[in-house]
DNA sequence: GTCGGCTTTAACAAGACCTTAAGCCGCGCG
DNA sequence: CGCGCGGCTTAAGGTCTTGTTAAAGCCGAC
């Protein structure tokens, strides 16, 4: 998540930086109200973390503006000492959608922002690509080249597994498992579901890209793509 | 806003309710977790706040079930006398949007759930719409190409799942328990629903919006929507 | 108490899907 | 070069899922 922090003491910014980064956040500073407010409208964030006490523009000015004059909805999690009621909702009037009262545990506001920035991520739709081929996950959808592309479920389960995978091998007995679990059926008609795979996904195209590795199993490969 | 408070102690509940009202929102009450998450499941409310010693289902448990196994997205913000940092974050793992500690003031709660709602409306108007199809949540109103359509408290449950998740395909199950909560009918009446769902919005017309993933269960999509 | 609408149950038909089996092909090893 | 194992292809049969319809049960309104 890409986050600003606005904070004037760099100690403290330094600090709340750190653990963030550490966490796999991009972090972005600003040590006063100004500068913080211009990043935070020019700037996508994820969340913002703000600090009340700032040098020049208060804290609750820079969200004030935020919210009215620049119309930004960015999630802001305000930062202070002052822990009475009417700071609390003062803040939370000018804009706020979480407030913490130092001194504070670096990890409940790592778990803040991360509920905060979950918000936006919503929706965010899981899809698996490989060369031409597209497979949402959400709406069960496959593609080729422009091309929609029907598939059964046992069909749905092989193609995500081997997408997944690829360009790794995946065993045939990993794929009837992934598939059947640990009842597979007597005979062996993962081959035949394979043959369906590739009819659907491979025939009508120029490149195939499911290969078979004899005695072991399948992979996906995009044959143009440059070998690493 | 319609607000669901799950609390065992009645004078708190009452307490959190009378103020809540006063603020012009409705609420709801379950005084175990068990009723409380059917409630969260079958219901639609704006924000729901949660109590954590519960009798029966800990309050931890209603909202990872509310997450994991109902899907569902309502913010919860969680009320509780354990104040310890290991007790937040394992509040915030379960899926908790927000974390009070008693005690606490109204006043501060209240704002909580102000912002807790904000979010959750910014994201879904009262409005569902798909391609000619338009579903008013505020007066219940289906209109399809101009045409007024009557449906079925139930028709409309599923109705409006399917059109929150379109073009996502919703499972079966999904859509069961979206309905009937944890306790499903014996017989597959599911498809009866369905049945009389398309009747009513698909078969007076040209194209038909509801789709079967044969297996594993419906979506909703505009068949003349670009595919992305 | 009766009526009407809604929901559930049940049964059947139609369709999609999966497995099985059998023949053919091809690679790899002797 | 030939054999065998493994893989490919295809079609038929059976099973499971879904669509459809009708009737019975439930509940609230009058």
């Amino acid at each position: 998540m890409r986050i600003l922090v606005i904070e004037d003491n760099s100690d403290i910014a330094a600090n709340i930086g750190d653990f963030l980064a550490d966490k796999g956040h991009v972090v972005d500073f600003a040590g006063d109200g100004v500068t913080g407010l211009h990043l935070a409208v020019v700037n996508d964030f994820d969340v913002i973390v703000l600090d009340l006490g700032l040098p020049g523009m208060d804290g609750l000015e820079v969200c004030r503006k935020l919210r009215q004059e620049a119309k930004r909805q960015t999630p802001v999690l305000m930062l202070t000492a002052r822990d009475t009621l009417d700071n609390k909702l003062t803040g939370f009037d000018s804009g706020a959608d979480d407030y913490m009262v130092k001194p504070f545990a670096l990890q409940e506001l790592a778990a803040r922002i991360e509920v905060l920035g979950r918000r936006g991520k919503g929706n965010k739709s899981r899809v698996l690509q490989l060369a031409d081929l597209t497979y949402n996950l959400d709406t069960l959808t496959i593609s080729r080249a422009g091309k929609q592309i029907q598939l059964n479920p046992i069909g749905l389960k092989l193609l995500q597994s081997l997408m997944e995978a690829a360009p790794s091998v995946v065993t045939r007995q990993e794929l009837e498992t992934r598939v059947w679990g640990e009842e597979l059926p007597d005979s062996d008609s993962l081959r035949v579901h394979i043959h369906g795979l590739r009819a659907a996904i491979d025939k009508p195209f120029d490149k195939p890209l499911i290969q078979t590795r004899h005695g072991i199993g399948y992979r996906m490969v995009d044959p143009d793509a440059l070998p690493a």
